[in-house]
DNA sequence: AATAATAGTATCGACTCGAAACATTATTAT
DNA sequence: ATAATAATGTTTCGAGTCGATACTATTATT
């Protein structure tokens, strides 16, 4: 076997295994995808629109997704402040309690049984793999708040940092979560 | 944020990615992986059953998605000499120049551009991850024909090898290809 | 010969997915 | 201001996935 074809049979078989351990819990992947992304997106983040972007999909699969999930009682949506046709998405707290017991836990179990420094190289592998697809695809990052450029430190404990793009105070629990416009510095 | 959530998140979004791509040429990417399988395993390998212990799924949803191959005209089926239960498959001639535009060759493209230091400790990471994860799961790693401890080499070029499980020879073609039944010596 | 195991198919309901049409609400150009 | 345009979501459609369950036909076992 060639090595483009072994890559590709990796690949493949790799994202099935991931795909089918989505299947748990009552739930569907493409519906676990979507709690693990509202469990860890900022303010800004938190909208059918942003999911879409983030997982690659249809504005009409996500709202679907999302209607199931409303349903379910473990994602509740309300209408945004500033912007009458935003919605905004929140965890119920029976989804942050599903989000805790993520779908991928045996996956994570399982690296976690290999020797450390396989465990290294493994999680940069994919960080590597995963940063070059996005790229190669015109994809947004969705990285950490505060590792972006136009993230404003406050050093004083207490005051808020800043988003100096939509200019909005960042408490540090927000500072630390992913987000649609992050750019890298 | 953690290294386990990390590494769950790099998982699921490369996943994501990798299924996405696989929403292609009027295909699904339930009908690539089953292509992919069928251009690549030997003839103790091309069946429903075979294929449903590959893709991780149940008989049902592989019979389904065979159909719809067979309907397209990617995929054929044919009754098993020895076994009449048995269905033997077969990729069409257009099947398998579909084969040769896997929907992932993009992915490999990609793959391609990246140093080749990278390269290599990306596949090999990509190997140890999923041969833990099948391992971890009880499932079989559908090796190469050759690579098994049933293989018996016949060095004598023109005369065939031979498989010491299934008491049937192979050419040197088949030997090359994947198989349920290969277990590593 | 009866029973159990195996290989597949058929049917069900819930869901995914892309595509396209459709509101609403914001933004921009005039 | 107001009209055109863009952006945010929803709805609907058809094809397909998926697990679960029940079912058929064939082969193996007892």
């Amino acid at each position: 076997m060639n090595k483009p074809q072994q890559f590709i049979n990796l690949l493949s078989r790799l994202s099935r295994l991931v795909n089918h351990d989505g299947h748990s819990k009552g739930l569907k992947p493409a519906q676990w995808d979507a709690i693990r992304y509202l469990a860890q997106a900022n303010r800004f983040s938190r909208s059918p629109g942003a999911l879409t972007i983030y997982l690659g999909a249809t504005k009409g699969t996500i709202s679907q997704t999302l209607m199931t999930l409303e349903k379910k009682g473990f994602v509740a949506k309300t209408q945004d402040l500033h912007d009458k046709r935003a919605v905004a998405l929140k965890l119920t707290t029976a989804g942050e309690n599903l989000a805790k017991e993520d779908a991928l836990k045996p996956f994570q179990r399982m690296l976690s049984d290999l020797p450390a420094n396989e465990q290294n190289d493994i999680t940069l592998a994919l960080e590597k793999l995963l940063l070059a697809k996005l790229r190669s695809d015109g994809n947004k990052p969705f990285g950490i708040c505060n590792t972006c450029r136009h993230f404003r430190k406050n050093n004083q404990s207490g005051s808020p940092h800043f988003c100096d793009l939509l200019k909005e105070p960042l408490c540090d629990i927000e500072s630390e979560k992913i987000c649609v416009e992050q750019t890298p510095a």
